[in-house]
DNA sequence: ATTTTAATTGTAATCGATTACAATAACCTC
DNA sequence: GAGGTTATTGTAATCGATTACAATTAAAAT
């Protein structure tokens, strides 16, 4: 392998040198700068990064851990990190964690073996007091999800207010008796989205059925097997709001099965805008959220943190938005 | 930072008595490990890898260089590539390209800088001079696609014979006039799909008229507008085959959209058995790659690579799968 | 009890860079 | 040309582990 001094060697100076022209500090001799530079070519040496990182105590790598890679709505979020670490020299580690909370764990070792300079977590169901420990010792940021009464830094949309929104869009058009699917109930933003559709309903008084929210698991085939549930019921929902496009769809699904229309017979809305919503028939009314921009943002936060620069806060809530597409429609007593 | 160093003191040993105690390598009393881990436990210590690769000269990374992680079609590879990793303690770092042929170029300095021990390559769009040249130096392993009469490992399905296969599928089914909506000519295996699909044609001597063959560039967009082209012909063909699953339903929403049905109307197939493709309306009839089997295998390859292990061959050809779903209908005329 | 052998531990070199500090060279100023 | 200043270069310590080799200790053999 060619090392250092194997430049200095023929360029006939010292390695400190090579070192300085490498690192563009500035004070070498143009004609020394020049010799160095033909060595390095002549060798075609590439300075082993190891070497330097161990000496600056810095990788220049990142770790991002994800739940589910598979799931286009993480890895255009990841598309965003990428994008601002690639402008910052920064490369990406991935953790997919295919939603186990073990391996979620694992990723930390990561971190305290100095393999990453920072972490940003799209998933955090591990023990808050852990994450805060880490968080305490590391640069770590959150995107999408949060911790409750906690001082990491955040990069998400207002789930509640989403799911508000949402919801109020279909009491708009009538719709009272209205089913939610949630996520997961034991990650946070699960429990967000189901609080904006409370809040919402009794805005207007409109009082739940119990039997009318049901927890699925942000996957198809969860929302197919939830709608299949409100189908069953004497009188099922004109509408249903999904926590995720995944399970919206996996609904539609359940409701085509019935030999039922959407929207005609019943109203679907769903979470994210994934790129599927928009393929799919009819096209997915859907919460829209700027998966790229939360990338962005939360490396842009990471790198601050990671530099020691001041943030200006730790909740940054980007802007959402509902689409309205084909899955809707006005509701009309039969 | 607690040091290895720090440890020794505590323990009152050697710094290389504690590296022998976390590299279990044996030779230590029992009394002895005892304190060391004691001590380690007490300082909370978690050795510096940077370090330990440096001395080892290895990183336990290895990097994937993936052309669009938003497509699950890639993202269901890199699972597999995880799975094996995680088994074998090694980390993957996920470089994207977007598409981008200089991306791609950029990331083969992680592995000239020894940031990675090795590589899996799920795209190929480099010079192959440049790719044969990292290859003798470095471990790497083509994945999806591979270089012409190049040694370089790699894994796939067999494109030709499976487009063949999807192709005489339509044959069968009565259909003369096919239409053909391939990838990016640039791109070998988007070639060899083409060239199954010509050998098809040729065996039931059905001449291939040169409109009725398009090039698109894998996206949703590009089958909808190629489909289009078809659809603007006199006489448009009865069935189409696309080169993957996006095109495929970009092709089936062009139809859709002229008020004509799959696969009443005209039938698609489509490649690779993306999730979505089961999942949209009508189910795509389609090749069905084994994703998750392929980046196993590639993790496996390269991890022999990386161990110096004798490879048993260097092309490793995995089944695949014609599909049938919805899409695809008898020819009857008009 | 002494020698031989095996088990355990320590010392110090090493991986390949960066950088504090020292040394030298080059350039001014008067 | 002496003295001072600045620019350039070199020496050697350093980052934190691993490991070859040497040294010591313990156990076994005679």
């Amino acid at each position: 392998m060619v090392t250092i001094s194997d430049v200095a060697k023929l360029a006939n100076v010292s390695t400190a040198t090579v070192s300085r022209v490498l690192s563009n500090s500035g004070n070498v001799k143009k004609e020394t700068t020049e010799k160095v530079l033909e060595a390095i070519q002549k060798l075609n040496y590439q300075p082993n990064i190891l070497a330097r990182q161990l000496r600056k105590l810095e990788t220049k790598t990142i770790l991002v851990v994800v739940p589910d890679i598979t799931n286009t709505f993480f890895s255009k979020v990841l598309r965003g990190i990428e994008h601002v670490a690639i402008e910052n020299d920064y490369e990406v580690l991935l953790g997919d964690t295919g939603n186990n909370v073990e391996r979620e764990r694992g990723y930390l070792d990561i971190l305290r073996q100095k393999k990453a300079d920072g972490m940003i977590l799209l998933t955090a169901r591990l023990e808050s007091h852990l994450l805060e420990e880490i968080a305490g010792e590391f640069p770590v940021v959150l995107a999408c999800e949060y911790l409750e009464g906690s001082t990491i830094p955040t990069v998400s949309i207002d789930n509640i207010s989403s799911a508000r929104k949402a919801t109020e869009y279909l009491i708009n058009l009538g719709h009272r008796r209205i089913g939610f699917i949630s996520g997961p109930l034991n990650v946070i933003l699960s429990r967000d989205r189901l609080k904006g559709f409370r809040q919402a309903m009794a805005q207007h008084n409109i009082p739940i059925e119990s039997f009318l929210v049901q927890e699925g698991d942000f996957s198809f085939e969860s929302g197919y097997n939830m709608m299949m549930k409100f189908l069953a019921l004497d009188q099922p929902p004109t509408a249903v709001f999904a926590a995720n496009d995944e399970m919206a769809i996996g609904a539609i699904k359940a409701i085509k099965s019935k030999g039922l229309h959407v929207p005609d017979d019943i109203s679907v809305v769903g979470f994210d805008d994934i790129k599927f919503s928009s393929i799919y028939e009819p096209a997915l009314t859907t919460i829209s959220q700027p998966m790229f921009e939360i990338g962005k943002k939360a490396m842009e936060l990471l790198i601050k943190l990671i530099n020691k620069d001041q943030l200006e806060k730790n909740q940054y809530i980007l802007e959402d938005q509902l689409v309205i597409r084909e899955t809707c429609k006005e509701y009309v007593s039969k």
